[in-house]
DNA sequence: ATTAGTTGGTATTTATAAATGCCAAATATT
DNA sequence: AATATTTGGCATTTATAAATACCAACTAAT
């Protein structure tokens, strides 16, 4: 039996996920300055991809491709996602969390400072992981339901 | 006393509109075209702006503009809207609904046929009118919560 | 040691969404 | 009756988001 690599396994160099992609890594390095993709980094400070991060590259390819959404498009999409019902913080700390209020970044770009979330490392968040398809986070809000 | 005009009632036509925002009429037509906005419609097919609706396309101005989301984008927002908890449709009305399901485009562009929506005005409906800003939608989000 | 790949920055190119122009038929206004 | 405006369709333009190219310093591999 062989060692089976983990999709969320840090793995591939950004030249080798531009081309399994088929864009450029500049390309690659725009949507993480955008904030679409956090990918993991070495202490000498370079690029490593996981399969889950191909994943989630390739639908966010998708929408701006062919959904025709553009990138600031796509991160309102995140910001409408109430990652506070999932992560399950108190009331005290989303009221001070900006990823509460804000609805032009997803939350893990705009990360608070005295919340549950200020420890934590995103990439490894089931928020920014589960939650890169609108149909997910659509999904997740139909789960939702009035406060009566 | 003058008689003041209420600001749903459609009294612009299209030319006018189309000043007061600073666009050519096409574009006012393009946007309808995409079910951004949907004019009142006189019997000679005629096309009416009301104040409110003046107010709605300067919203979706600033979104493509300002904040550089594509139309394609703003649909897919829209999309997010969970207007089945502001509607109050029955759980089987709201499986039958394509609204319920859609990611791409606003439930009043894909209006499902055996719902309670399908017999009312979308133009008349506060989902419409109340939530054609992001913030809006992220605020009615707020107030739903997670069925335990 | 030499070659190959990565880093972040600015400048440039390209692809295309968004907006506009033009048209003839229909409707509105005076 | 004559003039102005609206209609929808297709063609064209324009504005710019998205992608790429180039750069020198740094890190990795053989």
């Amino acid at each position: 039996m062989f060692y089976e690599i983990p999709n969320d396994e840090p793995i591939y160099p950004i030249s080798t996920a531009a081309k399994l992609l088929n864009i450029s890594v500049h390309t690659l390095r725009m949507y993480e300055k955008e904030k679409l993709i956090i990918p993991f980094k070495k202490n000498t400070n370079h690029r490593l991809y996981s399969a889950s991060d191909i994943e989630r590259l390739k639908c966010i390819r998708n929408a701006i491709n062919e959904s025709k959404i553009s990138i600031n498009g796509i991160k309102t999409i995140y910001s409408m996602m109430p990652c506070w019902e999932f992560i399950g913080c108190s009331e005290e700390e989303r009221n001070y969390c900006p990823a509460y209020s804000s609805h032009s970044e997803p939350c893990w770009a705009v990360k608070g400072e005295n919340t549950i979330c200020s420890k934590k490392e995103c990439r490894n968040c089931d928020v920014y992981n589960k939650f890169s398809e609108c149909s997910n986070i659509k999904s997740f809000i139909k789960n939702l339901s009035r406060v009566k």
